[in-house]
DNA sequence: TCATTAAATTGTT
DNA sequence: AACAATTTAATGA
C-alpha cells in the first residue's frame, strides 16, 4: 500500500455509528468493531489493494472516492465499481477467504477504514440483521451488474452513463453520496466502459437535459430520478 | 500575495 | 488517437 497514512483513530467511531448495519448490532458487538477498525488516509492514484492480495479486511470508504478495477498487461484499465463515501465494499473477496480479483485504487484522495476479516467472519456468524444486511447488499451488487449487462446488450452509450451516475446514489450500495461528485471525465469513460470522448459527449447531453451539470474534474447530479427515468428509458 | 510554471482535465478534430 | 485550450495546483520570490 503506497503512500498511506494513519487517519482519526478517535472518531472513526462516529463514522461507524451512522454506518447502515450500525442499528441492529447490540452495543458490544458495535464496541468490538469499534476497537478492531482502523482507517487510513490515501492520496489520489494510490493503490489500496493491489490485485491478488490476499482478502484480510472489509473495507469502507470514510470519505473520498475509489475505484474497484483491473489494469490488463498492455495498460488498459477497466473500472468494475466507483465506491463513494459512506460505502462498504469487498466483503466477496473476505467472504471466500481467495485473493482480490481485483485492485482498490483512490480516485481523489480518500479515507478508507479497514474491519479485520475475522471481525466480520464474526458479526456474520453472531448477528442475525448483520447477516440480512448483507444479503441485501450482495443483492443489490448483483441487480447493479444484471442492469448493466442489459444496458451493454441494447447499446445506448448516453443510457448507460446515466445509469451508472446514477447508481452512485443507490442507497443500499451508496448510501451517503453527495450531488457534487469529484470524478474526471476519463474516470467516467473507465466506470462506464466508454471511450473518454464518449463519456463526454454523452455527459454533456444528460446536461443539456437538465439532469446534471460537469465541472472541471467533477460532476454535479441535479436530477437524480431523471437521470434514473433517462437510464430506463432514453 | 502574486506571477510563473507544471500538471491535469477538458474540448475539438 | 492526437492535439490545442483551459483550469487547477505547485512553486518561489
Amino acid at each position: 500500500m503506497d503512500g498511506r497514512q494513519i487517519a482519526f483513530r478517535n472518531n472513526l467511531p462516529a463514522f461507524l455509528a451512522t454506518s447502515p448495519w450500525r442499528e441492529g448490532l447490540t452495543e458490544d458487538q458495535f464496541d468490538r468493531v469499534c476497537r478492531d477498525t482502523l482507517a487510513y488516509t490515501f492520496a489520489a492514484g494510490a493503490t489500496i489493494c493491489h490485485r491478488e492480495s490476499p482478502a484480510l479486511h472489509w473495507l469502507a470508504v470514510v470519505d473520498g472516492l475509489v475505484k474497484v478495477d483491473t489494469t490488463t498487461e498492455d495498460g488498459r484499465a477497466t473500472t468494475f465499481a466507483g465506491v463513494p463515501g459512506g460505502a462498504w465494499f469487498g466483503e466477496g473477496a473476505v467472504l471466500k477467504g481467495e485473493p482480490r480479483p481485483y485492485a482498490v485504487v483512490a480516485i481523489r484522495d480518500s479515507t478508507v477504514a479497514f474491519v479485520p476479516r475475522a471481525t466480520f467472519l464474526w458479526l456474520v456468524d453472531s448477528s442475525h440483521s448483520f447477516s440480512r444486511w448483507l444479503i441485501d447488499q450482495l443483492n443489490a451488487r448483483l441487480g447493479y451488474y444484471v442492469a448493466l449487462v442489459e444496458s451493454l446488450r441494447l447499446g445506448d452509450v448516453i443510457a448507460r452513463v446515466a445509469y451508472c451516475v446514477a447508481e452512485l446514489f443507490n442507497p443500499q450500495l451508496y448510501p451517503n453520496t453527495q450531488p457534487h461528485i469529484g470524478i474526471s471525465q476519463e474516470e467516467i469513460g473507465r466506470l462506464t466502459g466508454l471511450s473518454r470522448q464518449t463519456a463526454y459527449r454523452a455527459l454533456h447531453e444528460l446536461e443539456d437535459a437538465g439532469l446534471l451539470r460537469v465541472h472541471y474534474g467533477s460532476i454535479e447530479v441535479l436530477d437524480l430520478e431523471g437521470l434514473k427515468k433517462y437510464a430506463r428509458s432514453p
